[in-house]
DNA sequence: CCACTAACCTGTAGGC
DNA sequence: TGCCTACAGGTTAGTG
């Protein structure tokens, strides 16, 4: 589900409600998401305050009062939601009915304000996982990650560089979170629209013989920020459950050019083309044929 | 190191 | 209605 933008709404959706929070009390309700529960898990998180929640790529970060970090990543069906904001005793926390069957991890909380309440980690699909660390340069998952697309270090420069004799398809490479971290299979689509580059040109042919970023790369840098930009201003895309952690739909997905607008017109002004849809490394890219070029090589 | 595929797991939409 | 297939927002392990 869940591309930068979506992981950033998520994010601010809890803030509010989480960062000052105490942890009361973390149950799981299986061993494993994607991977095992960390050993100790629930009881690090027990009795900690979490002070604060970042992003890094797809992953959210809880900052918490023992100093370690708890790390979260949604996969494609992960949601955070709250429970029993009425409740006042924690003895009276949520617990998961029939329809619960995939609340995988319950965290109760004390919120200074607000008071009680019951915090849920929902993934079917269960390809999310959290950790826990010490500090960020202990976690395995954020090391080698690329610049984040929405900074300063994410420029047509720095893209020259990943992008220097990569043979892979600029859909490939943009994917790729070495690259740059966040982009998703939506959002993929959607800037290289933008930036009238077709998902097939080879990432090294966006590059001069000298290693210079070609000019289409300037266009594809701010193809990806302010598609990025505009996503996060309406809480993401909601294809089947997204949903923000307060239960709001976000409402990017009536804005898109090109993704799963298969046999529709693109919307490029004055172009003719009808949008494709084709199939790189196991994934679907949508496209304009007019409109969206391969640089010679 | 690079590039590609299969795998992980469940739900849903569409065709018949 | 039911059955079957294809496909879905991501990442990793394995192969060549």
């Amino acid at each position: 589900m869940p591309e930068l933008p979506e992981v950033e709404t998520v994010r601010q959706g809890l803030r509010p409600y989480v960062e000052g929070a105490r942890i009361d009390a973390v149950t799981l309700r299986r061993p494993n998401l994607r991977f095992a529960f960390p050993e100790g898990f629930a009881t690090a998180l027990t009795g900690a305050t979490i002070e604060q929640v970042d992003r890094r790529a797809k992953y959210l970060l809880f900052r918490l009062s023992t100093g370690a970090i708890w790390l979260s990543h949604l996969g494609m069906t992960g949601s955070y939601r709250f429970e029993g904001f009425k409740h006042k005793e924690p003895s009276r926390y949520y617990e998961p009915g029939e329809d619960g069957k995939h609340d995988h991890l319950i965290i109760a909380l004390i919120h200074p304000e607000h008071g009680a309440l019951t915090l849920i980690y929902n993934d079917a699909r269960r390809f999310g996982f959290v950790d826990l660390f010490a500090d960020e340069a202990a976690s395995p998952y954020l090391q080698g990650l690329g610049p984040e697309p929405l900074g300063n270090a994410f420029n047509a420069a720095t893209l020259a560089l990943a992008f220097t004799g990569k043979k892979a398809p600029i859909k490939a490479a943009l994917l790729d979170q070495r690259v740059v971290a966040g982009l998703g299979n939506i959002y993929v689509s959607e800037a290289l629209h933008r930036a009238h580059l077709m998902p097939t040109a080879l990432a090294g042919t966006l590059v001069t013989k000298r290693g210079a970023p070609k000019p289409v790369l300037e266009d594809l840098v701010l193809g990806v920020r302010t598609v990025l930009t505009e996503a996060i201003e309406v809480g993401g895309s909601t294809l089947r459950d997204f949903r923000a952690a307060d239960g709001q739909q976000g409402g990017f997905q009536h804005r898109f050019s090109v993704y799963d607008r298969e046999g529709k017109p693109c919307p490029t002004p004055l172009c003719t083309g009808i949008v494709e849809r084709i199939v790189q490394s196991g994934r679907s890219s949508f496209f304009c044929p007019v409109c969206q070029k391969a640089p010679r090589a």
